[in-house]
DNA sequence: CTGCTATCCATCGATAGACGATGGAACGGA
DNA sequence: TCCGTTCCATCGTCTATCGATGGATAGCAG
């Protein structure tokens, strides 16, 4: 039954496309989501439990931080929006990810 | 301290690196660690305490057939290889591999 | 005005997966 | 004889993701 399990997001990356995400622009966790989803062509589908945790993380870290406004729907929102040291986790993430990637398909080609 | 943290691995694709490497050939545990990472010049390093865990849920998935033998250095080894259903599970992780790091870079991409 | 649905927040508990530490046994060379 | 390498394996911890759940409010359909 694990057999054709299908996830819905490759484990170690939330932070990565949270802060990528949010870099954009000042957004909100809902937003976020969305956005994600969308601009993936519905592969990745954050949930809400997921996202929220990591939200917490990356402001605890330091990485956001959070104020509390009105959305376009005229809903109490909070905002996140990316910290200096936020643009740099961003940079190192992504680096990361990108030596992983190239790391797994040379592996993968091989014969 | 938690900024500079640097991985061993991609969480969730421990599984694949290890199907797609025996499936060049009936291989050990130790043999299967050194092969991931000399072919990913040392960016995978795979602990033998995630290495195995991850051989026996292949096993019991019915993905892997375990054989004991004799290694190259004279030592007694267990030597895995692929079963058809580990062949087939080899192909789905490898598509649903790709499939998500293209909706990252997507996400990634964009503006 | 009453419900329904969508939006937006958040927490809790379970689970899985990777990791550090550790240990044992046997071979080969110094 | 002692040590380093090879090869197996387990245990406990920790982090992250997920499913389930819950609450509040705005806007719309009836």
């Amino acid at each position: 039954m694990t057999t054709g399990r299908q996830q819905d997001l490759l484990p170690g990356t939330l932070d990565l496309l949270v802060l990528k995400t949010v870099a954009r622009g000042k957004m909100h966790g809902y937003g976020i989501a969305q956005h994600l989803k969308a601009r993936s062509a519905d592969v990745l589908q954050v949930g809400e439990s997921s996202l929220y945790p990591a939200l917490q993380r990356l402001l605890l870290n330091g990485f956001l931080e959070g104020e509390w406004g009105t959305s376009e729907n005229n809903r109490r929102a909070r905002y996140y929006s990316l910290t200096p040291a936020g643009r740099k986790q961003l940079a190192s993430e992504r680096k990361e990810f990108e030596r992983m990637v190239d790391a797994i398909r040379l592996v993968l080609v091989g014969p």
